[in-house]
DNA sequence: AATTATTTTGAATGATCATTCAAGATGTGT
DNA sequence: ACACATCTTGAATGATCATTCAAAATAATT
């Protein structure tokens, strides 16, 4: 190690948020110089490619909200309740003004026509979510509703994730996930 | 009108192919132009813009998506065996080979960060899908529980076209949408 | 047949793309 | 203080991008 290298964690996050607002082919290296502030030769050097800044970015992103998928079912009574507070709180991001959907589903819908390897990262990374509901609902329910119930709630994230785009759908979203996942513990909708 | 012009129906049924599967800002228009054999300029005189042309594929793609549904919905014994059949054909869909999702959807989210008019139109045209169902189950159910059966559906439709890149995710999702949309009259699964 | 209107052609244009690399700067080891 | 390894710089590169337009071809009209 010779001098104090840039900000790497600070790189990753304004990476996160271009690609993640623009996805990969509409975000040019160019706009990734202007947000991050880093050089092109020094990206190279440290990523390798776009490819490798962005598989970075979307690794890091993945990481983080399977931690914070984790933090919230450790944390509330039980599962089901935190399941809810999750689907609460992916409806709620919906309604903000920069709402983006998920990095990781975006990635995939872009990418998989390609056969490119960031869409089978970001499959991978999908299906390790759905893989982390399964394995805290059984702590509370057989195997195979497990699978089952895990399965029901990505079919729900998913489609929050894409019905989030449409205007004033919070309050839809809201009743159709207790129209959908009606074995959930919903608190009451006021 | 001087010369018989180009068959615009198969351009636009070329592009469609094109766009959807590779998005707007990974298909060029070198790739479009070898896709429908038109040289430049004749894409540009008769759509003006890759926009133009991409409006034109994306509104027909539309047009054909909600014909589908409504013959469907049209012909089944009840809307809900009607419903049980799109949705089933959904999934079914995405076991194909070069399965590509849902063109309007795809392009809502790649396109939704810019405020594109292209994403307006995407967005509009899947919310008055979403009108159609509910108008259809208004014929068999009373207006709220429709609007709210709509919404469901539409949920687990955004779900499937999303879900549907996971490898041998048929099964999972046939149960998935049994266990969210237990109201419908679903055929017994072998 | 001649004229006019429309469509097609495809090379050319300038912008922007991802990427490179030689030169300079900065830190560590001696 | 010197040498060495590493990092940063940013102009340059060649490819590819969407788009244009003058010229040629084709059809309708006179």
């Amino acid at each position: 190690m010779t001098r104090a290298q840039f900000d790497r964690d600070n790189v990753i996050k304004k990476s996160i948020k271009l690609f993640w607002e623009r996805g990969f082919s509409a975000s040019s290296m160019q706009q990734v110089v202007k947000s991050t502030g880093l050089k092109p030769g020094s990206i190279y050097l440290a990523f390798g490619s776009k490819e490798g800044l962005f598989r970075e970015a979307l690794g890091a992103y993945a990481q983080r909200s399977i931690e914070s998928i984790r933090e919230v079912l450790d944390n509330e009574k039980s599962i089901g309740e935190g399941i809810c507070k999750i689907l609460t709180r992916y409806v709620e991001e919906s309604t903000k003004k920069d709402y983006c959907s998920c990095f990781l589903i975006k990635t995939q819908l872009e990418l998989a026509a390609e056969g490119n390897e960031l869409y089978q990262i970001a499959a991978a990374k999908l299906n390790s979510i759905e893989d982390l509901y399964r394995s805290y609902l059984e702590r509370e329910f057989d195997p195979d509703l497990s699978r089952l119930r895990a399965t029901s709630i990505m079919l729900h994230i998913f489609g929050v994730r894409v019905y989030g785009y449409q205007q004033g759908s919070a309050k839809r979203m809201h009743e159709g996930l207790r129209t959908g996942l009606p074995w959930l513990p919903w608190p009451p909708l006021d």
